[in-house]
DNA sequence: ATCCTAATTTTGGTTTACTCAAAACAAGTG
DNA sequence: CACTTGTTTTGAGTAAACCAAAATTAGGAT
């Protein structure tokens, strides 16, 4: 990836969707780039220290209005609230750590998206296929390393 | 007690699992059996009819320590609330109505788990990969097909 | 069979994530 | 610049789920 990506232009992101370039808006969109897979309030956070005045509410409702408008991809694991990226076409996957619940990128599994075949369907007419990954992020793979060597006689 | 019926007896299940063997538990055991992929709320609702006295949080209690016990499996896809199934030890997964939320189960996709090695993995240890279909069940692509076709009025 | 103790359930209050609605406000069109 | 419509603020409300203390009960011990 490359260290000096242009924006593309949040201010033609949200015309080109037919929506009205606001504050809120500008500014939750910088926040979700910054920090992907976010939740609503940490965004919520970040946006109010650029735009101190800044609602809760207008967080949800520009993050419901860029979900809906296909600017912004809305993911749900278990046990997490909602997060927000910035989507990008690919239809690409995460991995949450069980520990920690971070999240991170994943590219569709086996190239192309052979995930998208189940074997029987009962009858439904699929449409997308959404993959989760669970596993322990390095940070939590460290820590428990080290909880591990300190409490019981090394494993070595 | 009724003599004459035999289920995967679910008062094994808990025993073995070091789980008094309670009403409520049986109840909700019972109910999951009926209906999987229920929410924690039908299911009280369907304990309520046989063991009336029965209270919300009692239904959580049991379904916390059945799915921690590994006699439930708790799913949660998007934008439904917590639902949970029997499970069965294979790592099947599932497709969930876009429409009505319905949810039905899938057999893992390519025979083995194929799914279970994605790419690049940011450093996680994977332990688990949950896919999650999303489509239209075959009720609801009847009532759009119908709505679709008296070309006019959605007939609602 | 009865007792005892830890596990379980009840009762009741609390939290978190999110939605709804009316009123104030601001973006963008003409 | 004014107007219209979309957006945000303000304020209240909801649903799902969690927490803790007290009452109860299952199941092993006596």
């Amino acid at each position: 990836m490359t260290s000096t990506h242009i924006s593309p232009a949040p201010r033609e992101l949200l015309r080109d969707a037919g929506l009205k370039v606001t504050a809120p808006r500008l500014a939750v969109l910088l926040a979700v780039e910054r920090a992907p897979h976010s939740d609503a309030d940490s965004l919520f956070a970040a946006v109010r220290r650029e735009l101190p005045g800044t609602s809760l509410q207008a967080v949800y409702g520009v993050l419901g209005a860029l979900t809906t408008a296909g600017i912004l991809r809305r993911i749900e694991p278990a046990t997490s609230s909602a997060l927000y990226e910035r989507r990008i076409g690919d239809n690409h996957h995460h991995v949450v750590c069980t520990s920690c619940k971070a999240v991170e990128d994943i590219d569709c599994v086996h190239g192309a998206a052979p995930c998208l075949a189940p074997s029987a369907s009962h009858g439904f007419v699929i449409e997308a296929a959404e993959v989760t990954f669970w596993g322990l992020c390095p940070r939590c793979q460290a820590r428990a390393g080290a909880a591990r060597a300190a409490s019981a006689p090394p494993v070595r």
